[in-house]
DNA sequence: ACCCAGAATGAATGAATGTTCATTCTTGAT
DNA sequence: ATCAAGAATGAACATTCATTCATTCTGGGT
């Protein structure tokens, strides 16, 4: 995340550092986007607010109306860049010209759904505080339906693909891909609140389980 | 839910009617409670006051603090009511002496799980609400952990059921309830954030044909 | 060396919210 | 009829928070 190629005198806001620092528009706004994921995470949504976030960014409390114009914004955007990051990620290897192999594929796309990127408590947490609100908040409705649509588009494309190649039978793509987004959601889930019952390394079997049975000939 | 049997003079607190009344502690609690969830579903965890609390219950804001000693402990309750709910009903279905047969009970199960009841926009907003907080609040967690532990247990005892009486091989009653548990979550999940997408009736026939793979003896 | 566009600051403001408590009212027992 | 217990009320209070804006500061251009 932190571009190393500007590097200043003082490399790191430390304490002691008062001095004001002058950086591009786009530099602070994704700066106040980290810090309010880290906020969400640590305190929860509702418990968020601007001074808490402009603290952990190491800024102004003014500077997020200046960047967002106003804290619902300053939220929706953020819930913009985790939607997109974690969609892009997905759609990047069901896509994938890298792997051409389509049970290698499929095995990558699980590695990033639930692999460390993806399941750090931050991440998920944010996540699952947006779904919460979304049934209350149309617009943020509106930005995960967006992004989630396509992934699910490209999802069954995947599944038609390895549907044809394995020549199976009696298998629905849209429904199975329906049913295996579902699960990683529900894993997700399961990692957030109950950590103690699921380890990712179970969340990992399960999904794969679920894929084996429907295409054995390419997972295993 | 409403007791009909204690039917007073005026059987609906209407606009006009400024009587006080004075009823039971047991039953102002659930009728704060109840309109807690209400609030939750319609604008959001993060935007419940106690004012709209108290005003969509039809009291005074006081009182809120007479039965529960604070807001934070009337959203503590209303989150274990609506747990205890839910995983009651799953747990009364699962040990099931009504239904001997066990394929049928799984059937029952999915009706329940996906059924009018739970699937109400309501119940499923103030579910995922307290999940998005739950990253955050370890006495949420809790709550939810003790009744999701049991529930979880009473799910692989039916299917190890199952398995034993359909003389299954190769399948994991542990692994495949964590799955099926999943699957439910996120399906609910689904359907409360992109209704559009993902119909009740096809929820149900996700979630039939996991089990349906799973179990095919016992399902269809 | 000078200048200024605009980035950054943070004290001040006003609105909203949780909680309290003095007071009023209801009900059932006497 | 009378009374006491305690249920219910809602105005008042203290706090917290989002937002504003007058002011300060920075760095690139001349």
């Amino acid at each position: 995340m932190t571009d190393a190629s500007s590097a200043v005198t003082e490399a790191l806001p430390e304490a002691g550092s008062k001095r004001r620092q002058i950086r591009p528009k786009a530099e602070r706004r994704q700066q106040l986007i980290d810090a309010t994921i880290r906020c969400i995470a640590q305190h929860g949504l509702s418990a968020v607010t601007m001074q808490m976030v402009t603290r952990e960014a190491g800024l102004s409390v003014g500077i997020a109306n200046l960047h967002f114009e106003s804290k619902d914004n300053l939220l929706k955007e953020t819930l913009r860049f985790v939607a997109e990051e974690y969609h892009g990620g997905q759609i990047d290897i069901m896509e994938g010209g890298d792997i051409p192999d389509l049970g290698e594929r499929l095995d990558a796309l699980l590695d990033f759904q639930l692999g460390r990127g993806v399941t750090q408590r931050q991440k998920m947490s944010v996540w699952f505080a947006y779904y919460g609100e979304a049934g209350a908040r149309p617009v943020y409705q509106k930005i995960v339906s967006t992004v989630d649509r396509l992934a699910a588009q490209k999802l069954e494309a995947l599944f038609t693909d390895i549907i044809r190649e394995g020549d199976y039978h009696g298998v629905d793509a849209r429904e199975l891909a329906t049913g295996y987004s579902a699960l990683i959601d529900g894993l997700h889930l399961g990692l957030l609140v109950t950590p103690r019952e699921l380890s990712k390394r179970r969340a990992r079997a399960v999904a794969r389980e679920f894929l084996r049975r429907a295409f054995p000939q390419h997972i295993l």
